[in-house]
RNA sequence: GGAGAGGUGGUCGAGUGGUCGAAGGCACCGGUCUCGAAAACCGGAGCGGGUUCACGCCCGCCGAGGGUUCGAAUCCCUCCCUCUCCGCCA
């Protein structure tokens, strides 16, 4: 959420800079509600000022036994009056909210312009596309080779967008997460969390999810107004939500690997095969909380710390810049990482890590108080997946594979997989 | 799931429907005292919003949301949460 200040005071210089990731700001309606909302605000705080002055009157005469009857009567119509404005304000107050709570971030000056990922600018790749001698085989392939990875029991156990995994793929999808919380914890100084996989309508607000994108979540039957997560940053930054911390605490790095949880509604006929767009899928988040002054260099670190662990598994991959078109409503600035994925011959988002700023910090009313300040000041928030534990997966069988479909467990990886060195054909 | 008791400021804890944003204690900050500290004493302190050049003035907030009333922390309704006992379960 922007600062409602910002909105009044420079209406135009924000909708300019909206406008550059392609978000149109109605500025008439805007300064129409404003005008309004103020005059009705101001006349229903004038009318709540006399019904209190009156009212304290009236007790003390009362406390004096004198009658009040003249009193009531002076304050008949008080009520309806005051009625009337404050239902008013309410309405241009719920008007004015349900614009500014779908108003999208301002893009920070270093991200360029763009429409779509088309426009994302690349920064720097690492690693290099191996060679293979023989015809690759993608992972949905090279998983159905031995009935390791298997898209049809899933779907007969659920529906589309799902997978089952077995034996030493089932295997590698686990130590990969034990692999990237232990790296995160033990090198990078997280706080590793465990944390709800439902989450309130409160705690989606907070993030950004809610109201505008309810449609790419699966929320639960019942009247308590509970979802899935569709990511662990739900839960983990809305852990300083109503919070004021002392400026000592800061930072906070948690960490956690939890499911994701996602509709993908506006994604159907995408990557449609295999395991790349699921419903449901492993990730291990980074959530940083961080003082204003320090937001972006805690985000280059974060991206490094994702980079670390594509790097430790030798996995090819490369970081994108996202343009304005391309970022999260809740991003003033994200970096994506895409790993090499010989199947498609491409490289392939595995990782993106956004600085909200005070985005959703706003939202949630996460503050820390500045030694020696009086007022509170909100807080920056950033989030980044550190990383995607199935598209991991998917690139360390694809890029690993070798002809006769085993796959070579990356170095690194082998203390987590028992030393398991190569996935082979079942006994 | 059944029965009961509760949700008040950083914390503990008062609060007959009327000057209550709310006593008091503790914790906290400033001051006096002291070589310094402790103790004692004095004082100050919540969050959000509106308005003003400013001092300030005003509004809202006692779990959440409604209602009754001239007036609600206090009365009524709905919901949420916590605690105790029983049951069930991992």
């Amino acid at each position: 959420m922007l600062d409602p200040k910002l909105l009044r005071s420079d209406l135009a210089n924000v909708a300019a800079r909206l406008a550059r990731r392609g978000y149109a700001l109605d500025v008439d309606r805007m300064k129409t509600l404003e005008a309004r909302r103020r005059e009705l605000q101001t006349r229903t705080e004038e009318l709540q000022a006399e019904r209190n002055a009156r009212s304290k009157a009236i007790g003390q005469a009362k406390g004096r036994g004198e009658d009040i009857e003249p009193l009531l009567a002076e304050v008949s119509d008080l009520g309806e009056r005051l009625e009337a404005s404050s239902s008013e304000l309410a309405e241009i107050q719920a008007q004015f909210d349900a614009i500014v709570t779908g108003i999208p971030n301002l893009p920070h000056e270093s991200v360029p312009s763009g429409q779509d990922e088309e426009d994302n600018v690349e920064q720097h790749r690492w690693g290099t596309p191996r060679e293979f001698d023989f015809t690759v085989r993608d992972h949905t392939d090279l998983g159905a080779l031995y009935g390791y990875l298997d898209f049809e029991l899933a779907t007969r156990l659920t529906g589309s967008r799902f997978a089952v995994m077995r034996g030493p793929i089932a295997r590698l999808h686990r130590a990969l997460a034990q692999f990237m919380l232990d790296m995160q914890t033990r090198q990078h100084g997280y706080e590793e969390f465990q944390v709800p996989y439902i989450v309130n309508d409160d705690s989606l607000f907070g993030t950004g999810q809610l109201p505008k994108f309810g449609d790419d979540l699966f929320r639960l039957e019942g009247d308590q107004n509970y979802y899935l997560i569709p990511t662990a940053e739900v839960p983990l930054t809305n852990i300083v939500r109503d919070a004021i911390l002392k400026a000592d605490q800061l930072p906070l790095r948690m960490t956690a690997h939890t499911p994701c949880f996602r509709s993908e509604a506006g994604a159907y006929g995408r990557d449609t095969r295999g395991m790349i767009r699921q419903h449901q899928f492993d990730k291990v988040e980074m959530v940083q909380v961080v003082h204003p002054e320090h937001s972006y260099e805690a985000l280059e670190e974060m991206r490094g710390h994702a980079e670390a662990i594509l790097q430790a598994l030798e996995l090819p991959y490369r970081t994108v810049l996202l343009c304005t078109g391309d970022m999260g409503a809740a991003a003033a600035k994200t970096y994506d990482l895409e790993v090499w994925l010989p199947s498609q011959n491409s490289y392939r988002e595995i990782s993106s890590i956004s600085n909200a700023e005070d985005f959703q910090a706003r939202r949630m009313h996460a503050r820390f108080r500045e030694q020696g300040q009086k007022k509170p000041s909100l807080l920056h928030t950033l989030n980044g997946s550190g990383l995607a534990i199935g598209r991991c997966l998917l690139a360390v069988m694809e890029n690993n594979q070798q002809a006769d479909g085993s796959i070579v467990i990356p170095e690194a990886l082998r203390p987590w997989m028992d030393g398991i060195e190569v996935i082979n054909a079942p006994d």
